[in-house]
DNA sequence: ATGCATGAGTT
DNA sequence: ACTCATGCATA
């Protein structure tokens, strides 16, 4: 299965009017679950997987990255504000059905050689961050010109900047608080 | 827990 | 070519 993209509500554009979009409330409800979640004796990748199972229209599984990065609020607010709602019926569903102690018919497997990650040096790294502290948004023949003075493949670096404007974007290390 | 990457949808 | 949500691979 490639990508079973379905959540967020980015149709048209407009500026939805607000949804209760509270961070105080997200980062209650991020640890509440989290601590709910290890008390079930269920770990991120669980929580995960389980979702699939919860039939909601448009709603599959989500992996143990998202997971984690729910509870540690490092997405942007729409993110938490879409997820939210999911994990906690998930998080209702786990605990009524820990109740009645129902068996757990578990189910994994797969696996199969994969991509590479590169690594970006620490020298190179923080150059990047220079440049990227003057100009979060270098041109394409910028993007160029660094990656051939740092020795590094120009899409490493398009990429490495399009990753660090999204940290900026992160609910927890978003200036505004 | 986090770095680098992909893909769909926008601009 | 960018943003955004998301994930594989790895520290």
């Amino acid at each position: 299965m490639a990508h079973p993209h379905s959540l967020s509500v980015h149709g048209g554009m407009a500026c939805v009017s607000d949804v209760e979009s509270d961070p105080r409330e997200l980062e209650a409800f991020a640890e509440r679950f989290k601590q709910r979640r290890i008390k079930l004796g269920v770990t991120q990748a669980d929580v995960g997987a389980a979702l699939a199972n919860l039939k909601i229209p448009g709603v599959g599984s989500l992996s143990q990255s998202t997971i984690c990065r729910f509870e540690s609020l490092t997405l942007s607010h729409n993110n938490m504000i879409a997820l939210k709602p999911v994990l906690q019926a998930w998080l209702e569903e786990a605990e009524a059905a820990h109740r009645e102690k129902n068996s757990k018919p578990d189910l994994f497997n797969g696996s199969e050689r994969k991509r590479k990650r590169t690594s970006i040096a620490a020298p190179e790294k923080r150059s990047l961050e220079a440049y990227f502290a003057i100009q979060p948004r270098p041109s394409s023949e910028k993007i160029a010109a660094i990656a051939e003075k740092l020795d590094l493949k120009k899409n490493v670096v398009r990429v490495w900047f399009c990753n660090q404007r999204q940290k900026q974007k992160r609910m927890k290390y978003s200036a505004v608080h």
